[in-house]
DNA sequence: AATGAATGAGTCTTCATTCAT
DNA sequence: AATGAATGAAGACTCATTCAT
């Protein structure tokens, strides 16, 4: 899976031949087929991990005691570092969350792994401190901010965010679901 | 470049065959090659031209008159309007923008097309009306802002976003780039 | 029928376009098919014409009264500058008759532009001057003498074949056919 | 490689179809591809495996110690009888050594193959028995000269050239070469 | 369990030839 | 007569998957 991953990052989802992810692997093209079907129940087995990996490091450091504004930069930061700190899982991610093929799967392992979040949000609208939005938007929103400014940081131009204008970016997103 | 946007909508872009193109195109194989180079030059030519009109749309009824928040306003809902409208340019462009061989030639045309809007906000900025962020992170929150949203709109769950919610999300935006 | 034979010894039999041949000859490709069947009608034309001219080289300046020694070395120089002079014709030739399609009509073409070569051996043979060797067999050891000779000015070393070896080459030939 | 032989010999270079030469083998067309680069690399393969061959059967019973008209006897009819008891062979390298593409590798193997002859000619002018004519043009007009010889008994009038028209064509060569 | 050779359907692309204009 | 767009069969090559060892 690892090298999988690897390769996908690197020459997108149908440019990875299995005999290229075998090489890479250190084992022989068959021995894949041991322990998965196909190639596609190795990347969605893949997917499955990375988003319970994801939804491991989102949760990191959060107390249910904070205030609603601390746990959301939390929230914010958190996955900003993980998907910035592993580049090759955050590129696989999007490959497959773009793909045509695997919509499904992937709204299921979603949805486990960014509950906490959903439940979250809805405490912060119950307590009067976010707009009462739409859940699913609110939270599409506010990944989608999260994931932008990593994506920014891996273009080529390899703009460095600093600290500073993470903060510039959390405190914006903060401030479009916040009350007032 | 029709058949091509479709399919690749369908089945994402290495999926998409050439003999299917040219059979939902209605010509022969061949043809193809009397107009273009390659396939990869049908996608190349054919994201050009997206961005193109996407490029139109976002500044359509827009008045250099109007006031800093009219503005935004209009560019957030004028290029939500055109994702939603064209579905198919919408996947289309994110299977493109999420290729890993084609950044170089995106880039460029991601400039020329949102040349405008980076215009605009600078000069939101020098006016004091919004934040005075790195003007590529703005644009790339603010883009990914709308793109969060038309993918959500766009997802089988097919939430239908609503007048009002659209609303709410541009303000919902608006308020993390303006100041106070 | 000349783009076709500068192709061809740039690109080879199969490696030559009808296409190409079009747009080097300056005219569109079905234009050619309004003159020739077929591109194998069109080499085998080309190859008639150029061993058409090739026999006519053969015999420049050839006279009946000289004798046997000196129309000997007349034959193979004459052939042999025009091989030299013409090398996109010498080169076709040589495709050609290597080709595996082409043979039949070959060897009726050569007999024809070479018949006068083989009316002369005969005489020569006849006159005692010539071994009395089987002509098809002394013909072809000779042309393939010139031939080798031609081949070796014309590859890429471009070794220089001189006037004193050209004049070695055909001393040699002949003393390997004249009696003693 | 045999397959690829055989199948050269009878439809030339181009004309030869990879998905031939797979059935002819007996194989699946991908199976080749587990071999060999690229048709281009099974051919170059193949001739430098022919090549080799070819300079074993020249030395074939050749001793330093007779003399230099016996061991010119001996090469030329070594390689004579190589051709003609390998016609696919020989008519594979005839494609090859004429091809546009392969001009390259072609010399060098040339070169190998031939190079115990190249240093017998020479021995033989040192001795003062050969002329001291050019080494790269006596080889030349030398090999030039046994394939003529080859190409006459195979084509397709397949004149059988007998013993005795071997020995005179040898003779005729030797007569070339030799010193008066 | 692990191997990796073998498979063959499928891919992109080329090209001789046709034919409406 | 000349054009050149259109054709579609055929070519080289790839690759997910299988299976005998």
């Amino acid at each position: 899976m690892q090298a999988m991953m690897e390769l996908v990052t690197e020459h997108g989802f149908h440019g990875t031949a299995m005999s290229m992810v075998a090489k890479r692997a250190g084992v022989a093209a068959g021995t894949i087929y041991h322990y998965f079907e196909s190639k596609e129940e190795v990347i969605n087995q893949l997917y499955a991990e990375v988003m319970q990996r994801v939804g491991l490091a989102l949760v990191r450091e959060d107390s249910s005691k904070g205030s609603i504004k601390d746990r959301f930069f939390r929230y914010y930061t958190n996955i900003y570092h993980y998907y910035i700190q592993h580049p090759d899982e955050f590129r696989f991610l999007e490959q497959y969350t773009n793909s045509p093929y695997t919509s499904q799967l992937a709204r299921q392992e979603n949805e486990k792994a960014f509950e906490p979040v959903l439940l979250f949000l809805q405490q912060g609208i119950e307590l009067g401190v976010l707009r009462p939005l739409d859940l699913r938007m609110m939270m599409a929103l506010v990944h989608g901010h999260v994931v932008s400014l990593a994506k920014l940081y891996m273009s080529d131009n390899n703009l460095p965010v600093s600290q500073e204008q993470l903060e510039q970016a959390a405190q914006s997103c903060w401030d479009g679901v916040r009350i007032n």
